[in-house]
DNA sequence: GAATGGTATGTTATAGAATAACTTTCAACA
DNA sequence: TGTTGAAAGTTATTCTATAACATACCATTC
């Protein structure tokens, strides 16, 4: 009844290429810039730590992180921060699950579609052209003027599938 | 600054037509009879105010609501009756606004969109073929096993809109 | 370069959402 | 009627999020 997989084959948990969260960084920059809007040290740290993260983080997650580098925090810094990183599609939040993820292409307006492995927690975004403009048609059919999609599905992905059945 | 708006109309807040409520409540009895589970007095309170109300309640509400008809529940008792009723799909969780909202036809099994106006709170339930196969396929192709959909549009409904534009 | 005003951050406290862990009750059925 | 499994009661706690107010920082104008 207790752990009935085996460990998630993953080096060093939860980290991604240096040399593309600095990419995305960098364009994170120049966006801010772009827009008049600061990407501040405490922004800029957040963001940083949901790039370099392979899986989403928790507001509380952040905060621990960023006590580790030098940053005293209070959940509202936190908060303040990704609210910023939201509001400038920077990064997306996982309302299933409470989390926050960094955005891989923030350069062009998308709405994403994720997928939520609840076996092994993995999370993939996804960007299905069908699935917005069948969304789009339904708001316009309604007359809704949507600020923001969540699309989330809960599930198993391929690989726990493919586990699971062979185990 | 305060109140840019109309007073909603709507005569006594937040009610829905008892009749249409008792017809759900008659079908919720039958399935759970058919399922051979138990739709016991907490779990059946816990629907009948949902039913009953026109917006989704979160579950200190809910708890609020159950105090004054005679239950003396704490936090446990609303989340396992929302568990139990989620898993019959007799209600739908909104995760965007850690909210529940009684299903209107939960004779068949579906996947629902919900719009969600901001301005007012009102939510509208719908289902549409498109997106809901559009989702379909995008998992077939990655080999994703969906249990639960979560799709939320966050936006301003059309009677907003207008009103809005108007003013 | 001081005054000003807006934006961002710090700080403390608390509200709100959800669950852990254990006990007791209850209903079905052998 | 005794056993068993499910549901509910109980207490405590953890996790998520925000309110409210003070302070600091930065840009602009006089």
């Amino acid at each position: 009844m207790t752990e009935p997989h085996d460990p998630i084959p993953d080096g060093d948990q939860g980290t991604k290429c240096d040399a593309s969260c600095a990419r995305i960084l960098a364009q994170a920059e120049r966006i801010c810039a772009e827009r008049s809007v600061r990407l501040t040290p405490q922004r800029r740290a957040v963001l940083e730590l949901l790039l370099a993260s392979d899986r989403p983080l928790t507001a509380y997650v952040i905060l621990d992180q960023l006590r580790k580098s030098g940053f005293k925090p209070a959940p509202p810094m936190v908060y303040r921060a990704l609210d910023f990183l939201m509001q400038q599609g920077l990064i997306h939040k996982l309302e299933s699950m409470h989390a926050y993820l960094g955005c891989e292409h923030p350069n062009h307006p998308h709405e994403s579609q994720f997928l939520v492995c609840s076996e092994c927690g993995d999370v993939r975004e996804m960007e299905r052209r069908d699935v917005v403009e069948s969304l789009r048609s339904a708001e316009a059919a309604l007359g809704f003027k949507t600020d923001r999609a969540v699309v989330e599905l809960l599930g198993t992905c391929a690989q726990c599938a493919h586990r699971d059945s062979s185990a």
